[in-house]
This record gives C-alpha cells, sequence and structure tokens, in this order.
RNA sequence: GGAGAGAUGGGUGAGUGGCUGAAACCACCGGUUUGCUAAACCGACGUACGGGUCAUUCUGUACCGGGGGUUCGAAUCCCCCUCUCUCCGCCA
C-alpha cells in the first residue's frame, strides 16, 4: 500500500499518476487527508491526556510510599474524568485509524514514468521480439492433442482424480516438467539467486503480507479446519521471510529463487482459455525474488528481464516482451513486463512470465525494511519478482512448435536434464 | 489425539504491581590501545505514531505473542485466543 505521510504531502502526484492506471483517486485521497488531519489532532488531545494521567499515577505512587494516604486519595478523584476521556479519545482515534486505512488499501501503486498509457492488452507496449515464428507442417495439432498422442499428459485422469485443471504427468511428460524445474533453477543459480524451498501453505499473516488478501481472497484454496492457504505462486512464503525485517544495507540486493507447485482457484475463468495446459489449477513454477535497495530496483528489473529472456531463448521459442501499460497493470505493480511465447498450433501468444517492480508498495505492508547508512534510520525496500518460468505454457509452446512427423523434439539445453532427444 | 511448559529488545535471558522502555551477557556499530590480527577497555545501541526547531537536536504517547479486564498505576494479577517447545501415542 502507499505510504500514508507521502499521500498527505503529495496528494496532486497520487491523483496525477495513478491517472495513468484509469484510476480515478481524487475522492480517496481526498477523504484520506481530511481523515488523517482528524487523527492527528485526536492523537494529540490523547497523548496530552495521559502525560497528565502518567503524571498523577507517579505522584500517588510516591505518596503511598510515604505513607500520605490521604493525599492519595485526593489525588485519585483527579483521575476519573481523565481516564474517561482517555477512553473516549482512544475509541475516536482507532475508529478513524481504521477508516483511514480502509481507504489507503483501495490505492493501487503508482505506475512508473516508463509506463505506457493505455486501457488493454492493445495498448501493450512490445519492447522486444526474439525468434521466428514456425512454420509448421501440413497436419499439426494442438498440445492437448499431442499429449494425448504421445500419452504424456492426462487431463481425463485429473479429473478422476481431483477434478479439471490437475493433469496427470506421465512417462517422458512427468520427465520433461522435471527436466525444465532442475533447468530453470540452475540458470537461477548461476545468476546468483539462492535456492529456497518454501512452505506450499501460508498462514493468514503471510497471505496479507503480500497481497493476496483481502484484494484477492477467492483466488485461493483455503484449508479452513487449519486456516491455511495453498500458496498461489511461491512468491508469498519467499516474500514473506522478509516480513517485520530490517535488513542490513550490505546485503542488498537479496536474490532468491523457488521452485514450487502453484495452486489457483480460477474462479470465473472458462472457455478456450482454459483448454489444456493453458490455465490450470495446479502447476509448476520457478520463481525469482529481489529485495532492493530504491537506487538500483530499476537497474535489478532490467536484469531479471534478461535473465528470463536468456531462459526462454535457450528453449528455442519465439518469444516477445511488452511493457504492460497503465489500464492492464497489477493493482500493486509500478512496473511490469509480460513475456509471452508463440504457440505455433493455436496461434496465438500465451503469457509465461510476468516481471514486476512493486517498489515499496509490497514492503509496506511487509514492513520491510533497510537501515539507510547516513541517517542510520529504516527504510522501506524495494521488492521485485518474476516468474523464471511458468511451466504448462512453456510446455505447451515446447510441444506444438517442435512437433515433426518422427515426434518431438526437445531443445538440446534440455536434453542432459531429461536424458531423451525425442517424444515419441 | 493426551499431558505439561512457555512466548520479554538482533540473539541468550533476568524481571510477580510504581524506582522497568525494560538488568546482565552476546552480536552489531563508533572509539582507545596495537607492527598486523586477536584480546582488553570505553561509548553508543529498539520500533511506530504525534508535536516543536523541521539540518544536528529536543519532546509526548504507545509497544514485553494478540485481544479484553482489574487498578490511580500492569511485562508483572484475571479471562479469552494464537503460536512454539517437551514428553507420550500414532506415523512418512
Amino acid at each position: 500500500m502507499l505510504n500514508l505521510k507521502f499521500i498527505q504531502e503529495n496528494p496532486e502526484l497520487v491523483i496525477a499518476k495513478l491517472k495513468k492506471k484509469n484510476f480515478d483517486a481524487s475522492s480517496i485521497v481526498q477523504q484520506i487527508k481530511q481523515l488523517s488531519g482528524k487523527k492527528n489532532e485526536i492523537q494529540n488531545k490523547a497523548d496530552q491526556c495521559k502525560a497528565e494521567m502518567n503524571k498523577i499515577s507517579k505522584e500517588i505512587g510516591l505518596l503511598m510510599r510515604e505513607g500520605k494516604t490521604t493525599e492519595a486519595e485526593t489525588a485519585k478523584t483527579r483521575t476519573a474524568e481523565l481516564k474517561d476521556s482517555i477512553k473516549q479519545l482512544d475509541d475516536d482515534f482507532a475508529r478513524i485509524d481504521q477508516e483511514v486505512f480502509n481507504f489507503q488499501v483501495l490505492l493501487p501503486n503508482l505506475p512508473s514514468d516508463l509506463v505506457p498509457e493505455g486501457r488493454t492488452p492493445e495498448d501493450n507496449m512490445i519492447v522486444k521480439s526474439h525468434g521466428t515464428i514456425p512454420v509448421l507442417p501440413e497436419n499439426s495439432i494442438p498440445h492437448w492433442e499431442l499429449a494425448k498422442k504421445y500419452d504424456i499428459i492426462d487431463f481425463e485422469l485429473g479429473v478422476k482424480i481431483t477434478g479439471a485443471g490437475f493433469p496427470v504427468y506421465k512417462g517422458k511428460g512427468a520427465r520433461i516438467q522435471r527436466a525444465l524445474i532442475n533447468f530453470f533453477l540452475d540458470e537461477a543459480r548461476a545468476s546468483g539467486y539462492l535456492e529456497i524451498q518454501p512452505p506450499l501453505m501460508v498462514n493468514e499473516d503471510s497471505a496479507f503480507g503480500t497481497g493476496q488478501l483481502p484484494d484477492k481472497e477467492g483466488q485461493m484454496y483455503h484449508a479452513t479446519e487449519d486456516n491455511l492457504y495453498m500458496i498461489p505462486t511461491s512468491e508469498v512464503p519467499v516474500t514473506n521471510i522478509y516480513r517485520d525485517v530490517i535488513v542490513e544495507v550490505k546485503e542488498l540486493p537479496v536474490k532468491n529463487t523457488a521452485y514450487s507447485a502453484c495452486f489457483r482457484r480460477e474462479a470465473g475463468s472458462y472457455g478456450k482459455d482454459v483448454r489444456g495446459l493453458n490455465r490450470l489449477h495446479q502447476f509448476d513454477k520457478v520463481e525469482i525474488v529481489q529485495i532492493a535497495h530504491p537506487d538500483n530496483s530499476y537497474e535489478l528489473l532490467d536484469e531479471m528481464v534478461a535473465h528470463v529472456a536468456s531462459l526462454i531463448a535457450k528453449l528455442e521459442l519465439p518469444y516477445r516482451v511488452l511493457r504492460l501499460c497503465g489500464g492492464d497493470m497489477s493493482f500493486t505493480s509500478a512496473l511490469t513486463y509480460d513475456f509471452e511465447v508463440f504457440s505455433a498450433a493455436q496461434e496465438k501468444w500465451l503469457e509465461v512470465s510476468s516481471v514486476s517492480n512493486f517498489e515499496s508498495f509490497q514492503a509496506s505492508r511487509l514492513k520491510l525494511r533497510y537501515r539507510d547508512e547516513t541517517t542510520k534510520k529504516p527504510v522501506l525496500a524495494h521488492t521485485l519478482n518474476g516468474s523464471a518460468l511458468a511451466l504448462p505454457r512453456i510446455l505447451a509452446a515446447l510441444l506444438e512448435n517442435n512437433q515433426t512427423p518422427e515426434g518431438i523434439r526437445v531443445p538440446k539445453v534440455l536434453v542432459p536434464y531429461c536424458g531423451f532427444e525425442m517424444i515419441d
């Protein structure tokens, strides 16, 4: 969430910047300003009352010790009124504080100056294209048919065991999954990321910390008996490592990577977009996360984009990089690059990675800070994350783009990982 | 699942009603000493939100797992909740 002081001091700037996200912040900002003024006023009054109360209490303590009980009793009578006002003021404060917070969390993150204007995905800016779109043989088929033909992914079996969106990978299908995970993790480690194996379920505090709650409540599987949530991405547990933490400047940037299964309810999804591997309830993903000093977080974002680009290039897939426009960005992001690979049989681009700088928006809720070297004061850090990469759509593109009459060719870089060159 | 113990500052850990925002030790930071390292010694050392000078400083309040209560006054007493640890049972 946005810093309260920042909103109070820069109301016009907040409103102007959020316009780019097609968000009219004027009334919220105005309410926040008004309420926080009132809040400060109440706090001042309450603090004064409490100061007096503390003073009297100390005096009573001294009188009691000296045995002056009658004086102590007189002093006590003075406190009753104070006590009432304090109670009243504290209640008012708590109420207004909550109101301010409720408004505060409605405001999305401010987009970076680099973010292009626009409302829809069509307005996203293509900043890079790489590779050539393959020309497939006559009778090419989409990945869900290939999966059946070579018996490597069984969607119906998943339906039997669990439900739609929980495919069963078999034989070379299972092995190529494992190969992709290992490949991605090794590449991340080579780029300086520390490998983490996080819990797949998180508690409520963690879900709040990265903003899954309350905003995306319905998107997570919720084990109500124990009040735990299945993670929708390893970003959640990995970023929450740093919840309520003050890191040393010399530790920055912190670079973590994690493989995990990801679970998403995808309530409201339907139609052809969910065909095959395009949208699943459970899928595998390797995530990269960085905690950065505000001075160089955008350099690190570029570095992460380059890392993801190299992964896709090594897999010999044609891809493009989009800088998302204001209207297509997520609530929490300041700047996002999406990666899309071309799925040749479906003849469409599939999103396989999203790399974002959240600046201090996530850190604010997480209370993730570093200690400034000159002032020695805690300052909110910047957080960044990206998928590197999500498996299903990568696999879909690999299967479709590499299909030949003899079988599906495995990219060279994966052969040592999976131990075969063809799926046949 | 049964029984018990516990939750205090970056860490260990003292503290059963006022002199405790909190001992002591360790770590970190600054300094002295030193050929270098180490040791020793000295000093500083929480966070949040307010207020005044808004640069250094000064000041008020809150915070000892979370919430509520008793009291003039709570880390300390009472109630509820959460979590952790130990033992037993079960088990990969």
